[in-house]
DNA sequence: TTCCATTCGGCACTCGGTGTCATTAGTATC
DNA sequence: GATACTAATGACACCGAGTGCCGAATGGAA
């Protein structure tokens, strides 16, 4: 509406923010590190932080949601990879490679990824609060399968194999927590294999 | 140490509980299915069923676990069936025919049981907290593939395996879900076929 | 300077869940 | 029947997560 025509995006800004995600994740986290998770509540964070409680509920609709960084991005990015490959690649090779694209991280990072699904897979409340953001990953490889098979998206097809690579997943990420320096991207290849011949060795009854 | 060696459960009772978990249960999902299981608080169900609001608590640890009925009862009869299949039946046969088995109901409970799994699977906080009522049925899953594999219960196989499964199941339940008359065993089978068939797509690259 | 957009943060409130403890209601013993 | 013991109850206060509301703070634009 302007006459420079300028993006709202840069003009008539307000009050500049006083913290931002990247901020409060990292004060958060590093709280939950020393403490624990359940023993350091939100009020801990916000002193920390030095903002107000209410502010904390704009940045973060919850608690729970702090230890899961920029999901949206890597989902987008997940997305674009199974869009990039070969339409005559074997759906399930497609699906595989894309998975393990897709925790691909590097090394310098890895330390910080440990920590943080360590607190994803083994806080009771996060465990928990992890299947409504996992529904969003499964609907990627859904969406991906139902194009391949031309079924639609919430059809039984791209759901069960779907909710089946995101629970192949998280097996293998159990086992990597398990150990120290065991390879991330080693453990989802062989949890493909196993539930690869599980199903093979099903033939000759 | 009576002179009768009367049992403890027969002796010296004390007050008489006021409810129990049945009725609870019952109130509870009948307030549900009329408001809502968000919009229906504790203190609503501790009214209707004439209860104090502690009391509740010592029945269930949650508001969370009322639409979860006697889920270890279940359990054990899915462990038996495990065990009572013949060894030489193949892992993913016997594993099929017992989920199979697990989901297998009188015709008249069906009702109930759809506007159960309804919440389960449809109202977040109860989506997400099913996650923790999952783990033991992974965990019976995980066991049974554990002997017969001969590794560890903890190792990635039987987890991969027992993740997988259940994967698979929740997949059959959103599509039984999702349309009236749908027969839940027949989803479950179509289920673990395409899975099935997913990865023996997989060998003619 | 004035106007406006936007963020901040305090406050009160709801709801789920817990610890504590006196009370109640049964049974067995004397 | 009085008493002792047992077990469940429920009232109270408390905690932590999350929300609605609203005035105050802070910047750029007119």
């Amino acid at each position: 509406m302007s006459t420079t025509g300028e993006l709202k995006t840069t003009s008539r800004m307000g009050r500049q923010p006083s913290t931002s995600h990247a901020e409060l994740s990292h004060v958060a986290l590093e709280l939950f590190r020393v403490r624990g998770f359940d023993r350091t509540t939100v009020d801990d964070i916000v002193a920390a932080a030095g903002i107000g409680r209410r502010t904390f509920f704009r940045y973060f609709p919850s608690k729970n949601d702090l230890p899961w960084g920029d999901f949206e991005t890597l989902l987008e990015r997940m997305r674009e990879h199974l869009a990039s490959l070969p339409s005559d690649l074997p759906l399930v090779e497609a699906l595989c490679a894309s998975v393990i694209e897709f925790n691909r991280l590097p090394a310098s990072e890895i330390p910080y990824h440990r920590e943080r699904m360590e607190l994803l897979l083994h806080v009771p409340s996060l465990l928990a609060h992890s299947t409504l953001r996992y529904a969003s990953w499964r609907q990627v490889v859904a969406e991906f399968v139902a194009d391949r098979l031309q079924v639609p998206e919430d059809s039984l097809e791209p759901q069960a194999i779907a909710w089946a690579f995101l629970a192949v997943s998280l097996s293998a990420y159990e086992q990597w927590l398990k150990t120290e320096d065991a390879d991330l991207l080693e453990l989802l290849a062989a949890a493909f294999r196993t539930l690869d011949s599980a199903f093979r060795l099903r033939e000759h009854g």
